[in-house]
DNA sequence: CTGAAAGCGCTTACAG
DNA sequence: CTGAAAGCGCTTACAG
């Protein structure tokens, strides 16, 4: 019933309003050149005819877009989705238009969402890569197009990266720990070989290295859950009951550590110690107890917006902007 | 850099592969009027020439577009995402463009979104509503475009509407609790007024009715997070120490719920059966003994989707679909 | 400040 | 099965 009637273009508003295309096109593409009155005119005759503005059209003749992909790794991530929230509002109050799409953790996924994306013109792309994406296909598709990633780097990638300091997170988590005396220390994460989750690592142990102390071996969970986390805390605390702290890769793992030390009954001056590198708001997180490292999804959103408009008007951006990130110290750490 | 030098064109295709642009266009749209030959010629000087179809100007040449928006309230909702992401890859498969942009539980985003995507020429929207969605903007939307809602129904609109089976979710559950004999009963949500929270508390005081027992004053938390649900419960018990069973209105609820009443310390036999109308994976829940509702969001999905092609055809689709839920009972319920 | 004209990259009948 | 031609709804110089 609908998609035919739809033909009420520029040309009738042009008629209606009593001036022609051009003029109408003017107030539409928001020109200065153009009188007061023919202004209201034009916006009177839009308004009567119910015209709807066509993006396509006016694309395609002026070879610009404001079309920007957000395509992210997992929306259900809730780190993810607050980004995506975050980057769809400053986009669209720049004038984009936010497109976001998923990828599913999948290459390939990733790979064909971006290949439709540049059929239908789109102008950015802002991508958090999955695990195992390509370097030399971001920097081919960097090279024809305006391309920054996001929360991931890609090793000797030439795409603009905009990140939060993972290692300054784990590092004064770490170090203040450590400050404490603490000396049998380990790292926990659910997947120690991703390249955000190294540079934790990295940051855990140089804080240990300051301290003259070697960490115990870093503990894995088969995926990022509080529960995995809790199985594999417990298991670990089997073979090493000597552990007086641990650095966990973000909240959800640390949750799930703390259930199982729990369960531990240890006397108070036993206790251990457990802080997190990554603060992730949750709504079935209970306790507001834990040390954590805080990292803003919006500052990150505004330095991305940043980055891609210098890349827009082809000055060339930091290749690399590490975001701050703050400590917030609570009782889990005492 | 980009961006200037991307024209190569059918006409540039039809010149290396030595055919009319006629047919490269019948090869791009899949089209079997075409030779083997023509096309294999056809496929080789696009990919030589790194062509790229543009959707903008087939679009609007054909009047067609496979563009859908998905307008999701609440990106950060875990089962709003989770939504978001098997609608996309429903769509995907199906050939269609799938746009997600969220509203933010925002009128005026929600409408101003959509308005930005009727330029860009969406073929169909997929929207979950904001609170205060009115029904007559709906449903004008509705008269002019194919739309179809999500999870939340609008009072009398003809917008055809996809949404799990809430009222049977609650009832179900409920009749397990009364079934065992439970007698001080309530309700508990975040929104009491929301309409798809009424609809569960129908359920409830169906299924009360049905026993022949009055429920106790349905309770309030001000958000929905475990935490605020825990802070409700517990003063809702010191007013009423009797209540000895307790509907959720989801996971994240009876969490809070739960530990709530884990701190009472009641024996064995005054134990408060508890359990929840909606199923929500997420990742920090560490327990797994609560009797709960599952609801399908990949079925939710292929239902929409099916309404969806309906409007497309210009058949008319049912006006309300309901997806069934199934009921898993753990111990939280014994 | 306004109008007439050309053209963006496609699709779609319509002849051959 | 293929080619020539018209046109989708807009923008953009270019004259007036």
């Amino acid at each position: 019933m609908h998609n035919k009637a739809k033909s009420v273009t520029i040309f009738d508003v042009a008629d209606l309003a009593g001036v022609s295309k051009s003029t109408v096109s003017l107030v539409l593409t928001q020109s200065k050149k153009v009188s007061d009155k023919s202004k209201q005119k034009v916006l009177k005759a839009i308004d009567e005819l119910g015209y709807v503005y066509n993006r396509d059209a006016a694309a395609m003749r002026s070879k610009r877009s404001n079309l920007i992909a957000v395509v992210i790794n997992d929306l259900t991530d809730p780190v993810m989705a607050q980004l995506a929230t975050e980057l769809e509002l400053i986009l669209n109050n720049e004038g984009f238009q936010a497109v976001i799409v998923s990828s599913n953790n999948n290459v390939e996924q990733q790979t064909q969402a971006i290949n439709k994306l540049k059929e239908y013109n789109a102008a950015g792309f802002i991508i958090c890569p999955v695990t195992n994406t390509c370097t030399q296909w971001l920097d081919t598709l960097s090279s024809q197009h305006s391309v920054v990633t996001l929360m991931q780097e890609l090793a000797f990638s030439n795409a603009p990266c905009v990140l939060p300091d993972y290692k300054k997170a784990s590092h004064i988590v770490s170090m203040h720990l450590l400050s404490q005396g603490v000396t049998n220390i380990a790292f926990i994460g659910s997947n120690l070989q991703l390249r955000s989750c190294l540079t934790l690592q990295h940051g855990f142990n140089t804080a240990c290295a300051q301290h003259s102390i070697s960490p115990l071996n870093a503990i894995e969970c088969g995926e990022n859950s509080a529960l995995s986390a809790k199985n594999a805390f417990a298991q670990a605390y089997k073979s090493t009951p000597a552990i007086n702290a641990i650095v966990c890769a973000n909240d959800i793992i640390a949750h799930g550590v703390l259930a199982s030390i729990n369960t531990l009954g240890l006397a108070a001056d036993q206790r251990i110690k457990v802080v997190s590198c990554q603060q992730v708001k949750n709504s079935a997180l209970l306790d507001d107890t834990l040390t954590s490292v805080a990292i803003s999804t919006h500052e990150i959103a505004k330095r991305c917006l940043l980055v891609l408009q210098e890349l827009l008007q082809n000055t060339a951006p930091p290749v690399k902007t590490l975001v701050n990130v703050n400590l917030q110290i609570k009782e889990s750490s005492q």
